[in-house]
DNA sequence: ATTCCACAGGAAACGCTGGAGT
DNA sequence: ACTCCAGCGTTTCCTGTGGAAT
């Protein structure tokens, strides 16, 4: 154990008048066989009040029973979709807005009512999430799909052939109890249950890799089509299958329904991409787009609103300081309404405070939480970029921790010429780099502005606008910048020149 | 008013990869 | 197994340009 924990037993001391009875319970069992003194890993972080309730409803994947300030989008969703509780078609649904507006999760609120109140009417009617990003090719989709069907077929079938079994079995004791029944003999009792047998049989599932796409796609076909229903699939992220693999899959899926015979199927796609569309077959976009429900981002006063529903739930009762929900709302309201990020911060601060064993958690606790989860982004966006996106960047904070503020294309492209021939990279060309530094700048890394010189030129002028210490620290941990030696004689041969 | 620096950034073409079609 | 094609990162070649210096 190390000083640090053994330190605040002071700190205990403190705490100890407010512990409540629990706390202390837990603390004697934790000491049970252990010298007195010697304070566990955990002890300290259990022994502070808790802050949090429930952390859970803080989490993206967290779907509420409300969801304020989307009554109208909801409302419009179930109007649409109520048509499926009467056995009808109900039309295709195009749902629009950025992270975090609440689509998803509207979307899932919508589906899981519809699903219960079908069951509640005994409406057959099966909802299928499929989030695109994650499946993202024609094929996948359709083999989970497929494979979600068949499961659930053989269930149907399985239910019905113990049904029938049941039947059968008092059918051959007393035959009278075939009257109300469809069935007019044992044997015709035993045809069906046979006929089921074989069904069942032939519902092999799709493999995920190996078939050819029309074969999947038959597969999926006949397990939709197996028993009377209507089914909506819900494609969440639907921008990001057309764009990698094409509107083909949503052609199908739009043109299955002149098909089918027992069944229906309604497609609900959502985008954050209010344009994408326009990449669409015009076939595909009028079935698609014959409901378009458009989700606009949250203001600063609509976060605060959902914000503080969850925190009731979420924190202990005046865990939180009066300015923290306001703040967080804020905060998030700059970043385009975006109610994912607003609870990533409330949740991020409670985290904070727990972590100082604070009482409470309070505006400090919620600007730095503001502050880590900009650094968590720019520490995740600078350790997936390309090689030579780092040399650039590397190149760039060289300069800079050698005091040379605003430096200029060439004097970028000079360091990052011999970075290059240091660990034996490609050496792009000034062209490319020139690129690169304005990727950079998009992902708000560096900021480059094009000035003038005069005499002395045009060129853009790059200072770094993230912390220089931990954005190195990533860099190097990079496999191939790791055997950087030094750049000092790097930069040192610039001064020379 | 003119010159001219040190690039910006557009256009086209190239080489590579990986998927679709045959 | 084969070609064909599309997309991407990149190179080559290029024209354009704001303003200090002349």
């Amino acid at each position: 154990m190390t000083d640090e924990n053994t330190q605040p037993t002071d700190d205990g001391v403190d705490v100890s008048p407010d512990r409540n009875f629990d706390n202390v319970d837990l603390d004697d069992v934790v000491f049970d066989d252990d010298e007195d003194d010697d304070q566990g890993l955990f002890d300290d972080l259990l022994s502070g009040e808790p802050i949090f309730e429930n952390k859970e409803v803080l989490r993206p994947s967290y779907t509420p029973h409300e969801l304020p300030h989307r009554k109208d989008q909801i409302n419009n969703m179930a109007t649409i979709l109520v048509a499926a509780l009467r056995g009808e078609t109900p039309s295709n649904i195009l749902i629009y807005g950025k992270t975090g507006t609440g689509k998803t999760a509207s979307a899932k609120f919508v589906s899981k009512e519809l699903e219960s109140t079908s069951q509640k009417y005994d409406v057959p009617c099966n909802v299928e999430y499929i989030n695109c990003e994650v499946t993202d090719t024609q094929y996948r989709v359709l083999a989970q799909l497929a494979n979600k069907f068949i499961e659930n077929n053989q269930e149907f079938v399985d239910d019905r052939l113990e049904e029938l079994t049941t039947l059968r079995e008092g059918a051959s004791s007393d035959p009278s109890r075939l009257a109300d029944t469809a069935f007019e003999s044992t044997e015709a009792i035993d045809a069906r249950i046979e006929e089921l047998e074989d069904d069942r049989e032939e519902m092999e599932s799709v493999p995920m890799t190996g078939w050819p796409t029309d074969r999947v796609y038959n597969t999926f076909f006949e397990a939709v089509d197996y028993e009377e229903r209507v089914v909506v699939i819900m494609l969440d992220e639907i921008d990001k299958l057309v764009e990698k693999s094409g509107d083909d899959t949503l052609y199908n899926l739009s043109r299955m329904n002149s098909e089918l015979e027992n069944s229906r199927v309604s497609i609900i796609g959502i985008s954050n991409d209010l344009k994408f569309t326009d990449f669409l077959d015009p076939r595909v976009k009028s079935s698609l787009g014959e409901e378009e429900i458009v989700f606009p981002p949250y203001d600063a006063n609509q976060l605060r609103d959902i914000l503080q529903h969850r925190a009731e739930v979420a924190f202990k009762a005046d865990a939180l300081s009066d300015d923290v929900i306001p703040l967080c709302a804020a905060f998030a309201a700059q970043e385009h309404g975006d109610a994912r990020r607003a609870l990533d911060l409330l949740r991020t601060a409670g985290e904070l405070a727990e972590r100082d064993q604070a009482e409470g958690v309070n505006e400090k606790h919620v600007r730095k939480a503001q502050e880590k989860i900009e650094l968590d982004r720019v520490v995740e966006v600078v350790r997936t970029l390309p090689t030579q996106s780092k040399l650039v960047l590397f190149s760039i904070i060289s300069l800079e921790k050698n005091g040379v503020h605003n430096v200029n294309t060439g004097e970028v492209y000079n360091i990052y010429k011999r970075l290059c021939e240091e660990i034996d990279a490609d050496v792009l060309t000034q062209r490319r780099v020139t690129d690169l530094i304005s990727e950079l700048d998009m992902l708000g890394i560096v900021n480059a502005v094009v000035v003038s010189k005069g005499r002395y030129g045009r060129t853009k002028e790059i200072s770094l606008s993230v912390p220089i210490d931990e954005t190195e620290a990533v860099l190097m941990s990079d496999s191939r910048l790791g055997d950087i030696e030094s750049v000092q004689p790097f930069v040192q041969a610039r001064f020379d020149n």
